[in-house]
DNA sequence: GCACCTCGAGTTCA
DNA sequence: CTCGAGGTGC
């Protein structure tokens, strides 16, 4: 009896882990041989078996099929609106007779309906929505969803409605697992859950960790749906806590707004909002049409995945040599902007999803803005696609490409190749290396066409060709003195941005500040040899190899000579003074846009202050900013408990008063 | 030799 | 933002 006591709480431990930790204890095969043993004990001696035993909540048997439930008060689906429109329209219907009145917005969660009905406070059937008439008894599954009780905190008899949904998390985890196993994937979270919800073994249905919103109340005796909605958070039911109650239609819209924003850092997929006439008797009397009630309706956000054909895989270039194949698109709308192009990062990437040219595929926008492609749509394949092929030889000067041992990616190893002198000269004009406005990528390419610019020295004898730029399209008298303006003002800049914008194998901007802590001339590191450098924490030998080897090339060392005579700054003046210790050695990861203020003047804040700033949130991470639209990196602070400041919270500490 | 962290490089549209 | 590679520390 100890074992089986023992038995018990280990196994509903782990139950709980499954869907609360990202790595439970224990494995699925020992999980399992736990249970066998459980259930060995518990059928030799049935007189034991203690009421929240495992193999009695997940019901232990398996049922052969399910059984059919008519509801008693029907289920119905909701009306969908695509635009502010058609959310007018639907407001502007209901303000003809109720000219006041209030609404209740909630996120609408990509999951499935589900009716619970409780008898005497304990839950005792729960149902699909089926056709919203008939439903199937899903009693067994819903069972094993923790957040659902069993029993309510006061002995009514009450059916409640909400929704079934797998959070992201579970959703991730389930598609590892079905991969490592060899068994297919699921496509998203709501497939998932419906498969999941519909499994005639409970037991498989309790490790896919499932979880609920409840958000309706059909039969509620309260004179608003907020307060049915309170009211079942009393009962102990989950309610989701964005709901909000809005005084009238601009609300919404700015509820909308909010999470169309906030969407992605949800640990569950929502697809679109839910809008309610909060007051029950308007409900009532506005009533439904067939099939839909005219007192709610679901804004539906526009698909975050849009369906459309890649016509061809191209090749680019880097500034390294390293060649990036890309998806071009038949244009699409996505989240607001026309996409034509879309990186396929490497070769494997292209393999490992079978991406091929003519394929459907579909496209997102990675943390709402970089375009990505998902994955391709099989079933319009016709038999015309062709397979993905690497290209073996450069498409800007044919040379032969390399793969380098042990390395994903090609390389095109001409130094001379128009592309990477192109993209090298770019990448010296750019905002964080010497930072030349007024000389683009557009207006870079076409002087290395020209002939004006062919190699790094030469942009600073462009003021020497002023009056023929003047005479260029496009250009006047105005637009290139400012150039040239700038370029002069970029040969004060410290060693640090020379040296990142050199474009050193490997030496991005951090590194470059790195290096100058310990050498504070170009001279000085000129000299240094690759032990000496490798002694430097967070330079290994690699990167000292690349610093020696740029400094040999007899090319790059006339380069820098040409530059010296030519006025360019070549030591390290720009040591950052801290004004106070605010933020001594805190570590600061930014994600998200924030108003007035750009990610570069915030990071320059924090470094005043002390501050570290660094591009990915781990262990280490101290606080998290978090503005506008912020990536996945909110998730992985939440994840980590990381603390998170918000706009207003660090505006609040830098003293800013908002307008 | 591995796990964890950090960095660099390439990336889209308006 | 995403990926992969480089660096460090156990």
């Amino acid at each position: 009896m100890d074992r089986m006591n023992e038995l018990i709480d280990l196994l509903n431990k782990y139950a709980y882990e499954y869907y609360t930790l990202d790595k439970p204890s224990v494995e699925d095969q020992e999980y399992d041989r736990l249970m066998q043993e459980l259930i060995r004990i518990e059928s030799s001696h049935p007189e034991w078996v203690r009421a929240d035993s495992p193999t009695r909540k997940i019901g232990g048997e398996v049922i052969s099929e399910f059984v059919k439930v008519t509801h008693d008060v029907p289920m119905f689906s909701l009306g969908n609106v695509f635009n502010e429109d058609e959310i007018r329209e639907f407001d502007d219907r209901i303000s003809k007779e109720f000219p006041n009145h209030e609404y209740v917005c909630e996120l609408k969660i990509d999951g499935l309906a589900v009716s619970l009905e409780y008898k005497n406070g304990i839950l005792f059937r729960a149902a699909t929505r089926g056709d919203g008439t008939v439903g199937e008894d899903i009693t067994h599954n819903v069972k094993t969803i923790k957040s659902i009780p069993h029993k309510l905190t006061e002995n009514v008899d009450i059916t409640i409605r909400g929704e079934v949904y797998m959070p992201k998390k579970s959703f991730e985890r389930l598609n590892k697992y079905q991969e490592e196993h060899g068994e297919s994937k699921f496509q998203n979270p709501r497939n998932a859950a419906a498969g999941s919800i519909r499994q005639l073994d409970s037991g498989i249905a309790s490790k896919r960790g499932l979880d609920a919103f409840l958000y309706h109340y059909p039969l509620t005796p309260f004179k608003t749906h907020y307060e049915s909605l309170m009211y079942m958070k009393k009962l102990g039911f989950v309610v989701n806590p964005n709901i909000k109650l809005c005084k009238n239609i601009d609300e919404v819209l700015e509820y909308i707004d909010e999470w169309t924003q906030k969407r992605s850092s949800l640990p569950y997929e929502i697809d679109g909002i839910v809008i309610k006439v909060n007051d029950i008797d308007m409900q009532r009397e506005l009533g439904y049409t067939a099939k839909v009630p005219k007192w709610a309706t679901a804004y539906k956000f526009p698909p975050e995945h849009v369906l459309t054909r890649l016509t061809d895989i191209i090749f680019t270039v880097g500034r390294t040599g390293q060649i990036t194949p890309n998806a071009v698109l038949e244009p699409v709308r996505v989240m607001g902007s026309t996409i034509s192009r879309a990186t396929l990062h490497n070769q494997d990437f292209c393999i490992q999803k079978d991406i091929r040219k003519g394929d459907y595929v579909y496209i997102y926008k990675a943390g709402d803005v970089i375009p990505a492609v998902d994955r391709v749509e099989l079933s319009r394949r016709n038999g015309t696609e062709t397979p993905f092929e690497m290209i073996k030889y450069c498409p800007m000067c044919g040379s032969k490409l390399k793969k380098r041992e042990g390395m994903v990616d090609f390389f095109c190893e001409n130094i001379h190749c128009p592309a990477r002198k192109i993209e090298g000269l770019i990448h010296f004009v750019s905002r964080n290396a010497m930072n030349i406005d007024g000389l683009g990528e557009r207006i870079m390419e076409d002087f290395y066409n020209y002939g004006f610019i062919k190699k790094i020295s030469d942009i600073y004898r462009l003021n020497s060709k002023r009056e023929e730029l003047i005479e260029l399209e496009g250009f006047g008298i105005k637009s290139v003195d400012s150039m040239l303006e700038n370029i002069e003002t970029s040969k004060h800049n410290s060693l640090d941005r020379l040296l990142f914008a050199l474009g050193i194998n490997g030496i991005g901007a951090k590194t470059a500040k790195i290096l100058c802590k310990y050498y504070t001339s170009i001279d000085s590191l000129m000299s240094a040899n690759s032990t000496e450098l490798s002694n430097i924490h967070d330079i290994g030998p690699i990167l000292s190899e690349n610093i020696v080897n740029y400094f040999k090339d007899e090319n790059n060392l006339k380069e820098i000579e040409e530059l010296r005579n030519l006025g360019v700054n070549m030591s390290f003046t720009s040591e950052e003074t801290i004004e106070d210790e605010t933020f001594k050695d805190k570590r600061f990861v930014i994600t998200g846009s924030f108003e007035n203020l750009t990610r570069d003047e915030i990071k320059a804040y924090i470094e005043k202050r002390g501050g570290l700033t660094s591009d990915s949130v781990s262990k280490k991470t101290d606080v998290v900013l978090v503005g506008e639209a912020p990536g996945s990196k909110r998730d992985k602070a939440l994840e980590l408990g990381i603390t998170i400041w918000n706009q207003e919270k660090l505006f609040e500490i830098m003293g800013i008063v908002e307008k």
